[in-house]
DNA sequence: GATTGAATTCAACAAGCGTAGAATTCAACA
DNA sequence: TGTTGAATTCTACGCTTGTTGAATTCAATC
């Protein structure tokens, strides 16, 4: 399964020069390994040797290890179109709430290939490095806050921010405790068991009274 | 503010020998620099350089990193019984819900001195080191699933565990989003707002219908 | 004041890291 | 077939890391 074996298997093909798949084979490894170890910890020549490929290629094609991490985490944003539209109407099932469409749309975006090893790579990252910090903020703002802001009560942009912050941690919180911590209830959940108990509290955080703290 | 400061500020004090104050100046040390930045990025260079101490001299009163670093985290063990009675029960205004009280207490906690720098150690060391997730883990267990225990609805084990989870899951999220990630809302909220804000939501994964997902 | 044992410092090792540049292979083209 | 330019490999630099053991300082005890 490494570069050059798809190169040999591949032959001479009518690829023009310059154009083996290795490139991408590097940035897929790449994205494994910022996903298993985080920024710092995935080293070059470790994403190399998943490769199949010698340390020195990753440079001369990526120029370095930042610029290699943001090529790779960038992977979310193309479907990143695809997530907002998910969860804000379509494919929904009539009659569903949307605080548990959400939730079972995230589920179903972090166990889907590419996704999941870009987002979790980025929230492993986030913690060490300011840089993947702003990435994963960007990404909050690009999925959660355009999505909550299209159905959210308040038309004041601060509370709208407010709701989608609260969401957003919610959901990091989610991540965060079944895939990295790996909390066992949370863990076996299924994702209907998971849509069922959280999806409530999320629809209270986009359209409920934030200000009552249910006192007696 | 050094370690040797200290010592020749105190003078020839009725310490008997082996006991200056470095070793404990070493283990603040270590606390904030895992708290800044995680176990990999932590040197022991930058904590010895810190507590103004030669590196050395951390590895003499440690024997490893990875002990300077149990030894750091081990902090929050000793006041997580006060954590704990603060979360179940007492200095709760009467009236208070239980999920808004429990909010108020984690942020109170998290704001405190030398728990912020054991927590946040935890925490940011935990997405890239398994023996730090196994140690926040069990921070939790013995923090939130206890109090849970004593508060929760049903009395079946698994509930009450996938309960806790839950409540952890959120926790733990807004630790993330308003600590480390510095999601501007989050971070900007007061604890009265945020209490008010999460707390309910709480108290449903305390003793609400988690099966119930709102369907109308 | 000599002794003792802990605290502290010094210098250095071996390993791993990101990165760099020269050398080499190889496929397409004239 | 010889040329060309990109893909790929080799070797190595400079730096930082955790760790180690010997040497040194220093306060308390006899």
């Amino acid at each position: 399964m490494t570069a050059r074996d798809s190169r040999g298997s591949l032959g001479r093909t009518g690829r023009r020069a310059g154009d083996s798949g290795t490139r991408d084979a590097i940035l897929e490894s790449a994205r494994g390994q910022f996903a298993d170890h985080g920024y710092d910890g995935a080293t070059i020549r470790a994403i190399a040797a998943a490769a199949g490929v010698d340390p020195a290629l990753v440079h001369h094609f990526y120029g370095s290890k930042e610029r290699l991490f943001a090529a790779a985490m960038q992977f979310p944003l193309i479907p990143s179109e695809t997530i907002r539209a998910a969860l804000a109407d379509e494919s929904r099932e009539p009659g569903e709430p949307l605080g548990s469409h959400m939730v079972r749309s995230a589920l179903a975006a972090w166990e889907s290939p590419g996704v999941r090893e870009a987002f979790q790579g980025l929230l492993r990252s986030a913690l060490t490095s300011e840089r993947a910090a702003a990435m994963l903020r960007e990404f909050v703002a690009e999925t959660v806050l355009r999505s909550v802001a299209s159905a959210a009560g308040g038309s004041d942009a601060g509370e709208t921010a407010f709701r989608a912050a609260l969401i957003a941690s919610q959901m990091l919180g989610l991540a965060l405790a079944r895939y990295m911590l790996k909390f066992g209830p949370l863990a076996a959940a299924s994702a209907d068991e998971l849509a069922a108990a959280i999806g409530p509290g999320i629809d209270r955080y986009l359209t409920g009274d934030l200000r009552d703290n249910g006192l007696a």
